[in-house]
DNA sequence: TGCTAATCGAGACGGTACGTCAAGTCTTAAG
DNA sequence: CTTAAGACTTGACGTACCGTCTCGATTAGCA
């Protein structure tokens, strides 16, 4: 019963071609960067056709929003008890994430092809962004119900804070700070917030 | 003692085709967006050979760097007696830059461009976002001597998260809210905080 | 035992493409001369890529060489039993040839290339120059064994004096006569020679 | 009142730009060839600038005919009693003319602009060909009167025949003996004839 | 002696064509 | 029907020269 809705006749598609493909991106994503990328290489790296490639992705874009996705890691949502012991193991996860060639490419790579394609800032978001955004959402909340923070702080917000500033901090600063204490600091001002409060 | 430096011989570049081929770059950059802009176009549009373009800018990004600078407005900083006084200045300033064709591309640009290129993210921060730091700066500076935010409050980091957040709001949401309206309810989160004092 | 050195893989060229290169190239020679004769026309033309001509010829002169060959005609070498006859027929066949724009163009265009490019004089002498040589040197060698001329007569120079004279008319002498007449000419006095005999 | 037509006011030419750009010329003719040679380069190599150039001459070929012209010796007529002896003279000094790098590129430059532009064979004629073929044709008069040859010779055909095949070998055929020992061969070739005479 | 006008070098200008590259489509033979 | 290979059209790239056009700076001869 559970047969392939329509049969496949012919020679089916290679699995191995899949994963060749995929990693040839990945490869040249992290030596040359997504502009320098061509199909052509990506192809003859993958030892494989270019119509092979064509067959399974309709752009560049989505080809490599795919091998993104490929490794996506499945962030469990941390659960310590504390505010400050949940955010820890977030930002150390983000900033293993980022500190590496690939990290660095990934993110510049989604944040300029969403810049200037809003449709694939749709497909970002879902594939990569959203998952995240998550993760710091349920920590807020239970810090919420703690009390730990305010009850009517827009939590939203705050994502957009420390996920901006981040990513904007990335683009446009020279590295000065470890990833994690910048991060930090983002996060402590929030709490305290700069207003001298009624 | 007359510091003419070097005296230019040959025919002096035209000043009129310096800025046909900046209008014709702003056009193009709004049109089509910075992809799919070609330097062949550009020429064509201007009326004006590719050769001449190549004289003046090695590179598209240089050419287009050079056409976002030719449009800057002096920002005068305001100075009002108090803090949103200044702030509301800042704000619709910035949100009429960013609601129209250009400005959206503009910053798209600049991202994209920056996130993918270092060397240019160098160049576009002094050109255009520095400019903006400096304005916010120095109504913080002036917010904190009249006591209207915390003395010791970590103004580079603020700006951080308040550029941020915007820029990532433009990015990856789907306009929900005027930009003006955004930018004032991250203003209030930060000034009030999210946590529960000491 | 098969022969099949290379077993070509991918899609084969086109002869449809081929044949277009070819006659484009043949027209455009005709019509405005080597010299302003564009690869990008003749791509143009032929209804085909420019990438398409460069993977085939690396050179105009090699396009131009294979566009002439293209054309060669199976010269059959005439015997008609007297050396009179057989130089008839050459010398009409040749007039023939040369009187046409093609012709011209053909003749001014290998003269001229090879005057300044030895290694493609070469190409012309054995694509199209020897042929012609082979026939007259058969008929001379014929005429010899029939006693018409000097069994000690230097075939090889004589068709150099027969082929450089008409070259040489061609290029410098406005027309004063036809072709085969001035042939004839030569021939004669080559035949009687300007001397006294012994 | 054998004044100038128009009394030229202002800076006159200068001499010595008139010869830097034909020694310029002649220089570059026999280094990098007629067709590779760019007015760019010429004047460059002269130290002078293109607008220069352009005043002088409105084609390429119009300047590289004024350096031929240039270096245009005065052939004196040879006279020494005797066919061959005036032959000889004619022989050797055509010989030497022609091997020297730039004496090849000169008559290259010469046939193959002549073949593709009727216009310049006029002009060639004149200045280069034309004051040899006189030479040629005085000493064969005199020879005729001498009563060493025919005396209804066609003189003209004889010059073209050894012109024609001059050139023609040049092209043609990689060099196999001096140009004098053909020249001789030539001209006995003709003096004997290939037939049997009546 | 100073004026006038064409010259000079330099190099910018609008163009044309170059030869290269990659895009995305297509056509083979092999599996 | 998929695959690898590679030919195909298209279009932009960045370069080289073309012939024309300004520039400021020399020069001569005439006034």
């Amino acid at each position: 019963m559970n047969k392939q809705i329509n049969a496949p006749s012919g020679r089916p598609r290679s699995i191995h071609v899949d994963q060749a493909i995929l990693q040839a991106t990945l490869d040249l994503l992290a030596e040359v960067g997504y502009q320098s990328m061509s199909i052509e290489a990506i192809a003859s790296r993958a030892g494989v056709g270019k119509t092979t490639i064509y067959r399974r992705y309709t752009s560049k874009e989505e080809l490599v929003a795919d091998a993104i996705e490929s490794l996506r890691d499945d962030l469990a949502i941390p659960d310590t008890g504390s505010f400050w012991g949940d955010m820890d193991i977030i930002i150390n996860h983000a900033a293993q994430k980022i500190d590496s060639p690939l990290g660095r490419q990934t993110i510049a790579l989604i944040i300029s092809t969403a810049s200037s394609n809003p449709q694939f800032a749709e497909v970002y978001w879902t594939k990569y962004t959203k998952i995240r955004r998550e993760a710091l959402s349920k920590v807020l909340k239970r810090a919420k119900s703690r009390n730990e923070i305010h009850k009517d702080a827009d939590i939203d917000l705050v994502i957009d804070l420390l996920s901006g500033s981040l990513y904007y901090a990335l683009i446009f600063k020279p590295i000065t700070e470890p990833v994690e204490a910048y991060m930090r600091r983002t996060m402590n001002l929030l709490l305290k917030g700069i207003g001298h409060g009624e």
